[in-house]
DNA sequence: GTAGTTGCAAATTATTTGCAAGGCA
DNA sequence: TGCCTTGCAAATAATTTGCAACTAC
């Protein structure tokens, strides 16, 4: 736990804002003026791998596309990345409740299913 | 409605994988070899801006951090990106069935919501 | 002393944009 | 004719990586 290290994870629990990396970096710099940004994406991946902090975001960074403009889900394979359609009967989305802003207007929400496709389930038993 | 932006559609709407931007582009590339992938990206993004594909992907693609380990869901602002944290009670993860294909094994979900945030809702006012 | 960590700079990846030339209405 | 679209190449943006110097135990 270096003294770089240790500054990262009091940024990201200092605050309530989910920083991204680089909002992080700021706030570094402040106490550390020559952290590197390297440094800081290492130190951010090392500790939501070991479940310190939390990483929220997209599994993959990249835009896909659907000719079936049909509203349905999706599954995506946490190994290989594909996506396939899944049907979802009679979904009915949870209310939420923003904590402590009642101002916050809710107006939709997103869900997607994670899994491991056959393809991968096959290669995972050999 | 130009020779490659029918090809783009044609291969969108062709196959039931998700392509990425990048797939789309190699599968045109075939019939129109000298297509350019930075055509493929305006097409993919005017058709999707039409309704005509459905674009599924991150609404944001940076990685954000969370010093708040507990499980929780959140709303991300979709004026300003901002994410807060939301209370659900009592949800129960829907039951999904992927299509023609029993041997995919899911596991999990990821949901997010979506909405104004107060900042964003008053600036919209004025 | 040695394995892990740093700062820096260059590399990667996905995507966007400027621009001059071309095509359709 | 004039606006939209194209191909190309350069620009951006987020993130990753190679490397030599450094640091903690």
């Amino acid at each position: 736990m270096t003294c770089q290290r240790c500054a990262i994870l009091e940024a990201v629990r200092g605050v309530s804002s989910h920083p991204t990396a680089d909002e992080v970096y700021e706030m570094v710099r402040e106490n550390l003026p020559n952290v590197s940004l390297g440094t800081v994406y290492r130190n951010l991946e090392i500790l939501s791998a070991n479940g310190i902090i939390r990483k929220l975001g997209p599994e993959e960074c990249k835009m896909r596309f659907d000719g079936n403009t049909k509203k349905h889900y999706h599954v995506r394979c946490r190994v290989c990345g594909r996506v396939d359609d899944v049907d979802v009967p009679s979904f009915l989305p949870p209310k939420a409740r923003v904590r402590g802003n009642g101002e916050y207007k809710i107006t939709g929400y997103s869900m997607e299913f994670t899994g491991v496709c056959p393809r991968c389930a096959k290669q995972k038993q050999a």
